[in-house]
DNA sequence: TTGCTTGCAAATTTTTTGCAAAAAC
DNA sequence: GTTTTTGCAAAAAATTTGCAAGCAA
């Protein structure tokens, strides 16, 4: 068997736990750690690691794995949906349009498939990334008025 | 920059781009590898890699990025989304269910956002897992009939 | 005290890169 | 002939593991 379930509560699993809590950006396991590393300079990368998956496990906070350099985590464990810009790599959480986003998992249940979770991400530009790069980068030269 | 357009037509290129088009199982890079290794024996680990990622910028084949050990490959480039089944590890291909997933994308570009793309992924059992496990792993005694 | 958890360093795994030689055009 | 692509080996990046010592229960 794999392990054991944790049962004690230590110091350094407190902070990751809060550490994730206190960031809705999707923080990266190195982001947990600098942050945690600021209350207990002496934890390693290696247990916020292991802290973070006894958090998953515990289904405390949730993996999201996009595009890039790894896994990041959420601290919003509900029902919600993604959106990721291509732009500048931030992560939206979206709950706002649950309600336009009707999908009928019961077609898939008779063919035998048993549906767990499912997990809606979308690509694109951010607000912030939409209007900049409308500013400052014109895919052709501006036309020059007569 | 970063490179220019790949111009050359190559063998590597070729035995890739093949090895991933006739592999519908979402293969991983060295699933790929050993594929085209087969047929070109001397060809890199990292040869591979380079020709996957010209291939996803020409958008001729696809990256998946789910649990696990790496980025997986997608032959189907159409707008399909996907079955993971957490306990084998099998993708499937979700088309059928098209009508039945009606994702209304508009609110999002009323708030600002641009949206290029979206990606459904469903996590579960598929057929063969879920009847397996009804057989052979009983969550529970089974009950002695009186 | 017991045995889960940590810190450290080393190991793994996956992917990328530098560079000279080979291949494509 | 020129420029891109390859193979190799080494580097990087992300994550995991072994183990003795530390700490929670």
């Amino acid at each position: 068997m794999r392990r054991a379930a944790r049962k004690r509560r230590t110091r350094q699993l407190e902070q990751v736990f809060e550490a994730v809590q206190g960031d809705h950006t999707h923080p990266f396991a190195h982001e947990i750690y600098r942050r945690v590393h600021k209350r207990l300079p002496r934890i390693s990368l290696a247990t916020v690691y292991r802290n973070l998956h006894s958090l998953v496990e515990e289904g405390k906070i949730r993996t999201l794995l996009l595009d890039g350099q790894g896994a990041r985590y959420d601290p919003e464990t509900s029902e919600h949906d993604h959106f990721v810009c291509e732009r500048c790599g931030r992560v939206d959480d979206l709950f706002l349009w649950r309600a336009r986003r009707r999908i009928d998992l019961t077609s898939l249940a008779k063919h035998g498939y048993v549906v767990m979770t499912h997990n809606l991400t979308i690509h694109g530009m951010c607000p912030a990334c939409a209007s900049r790069r409308r500013l400052s980068r014109p895919s052709r030269p501006a036309a020059r008025k007569p």
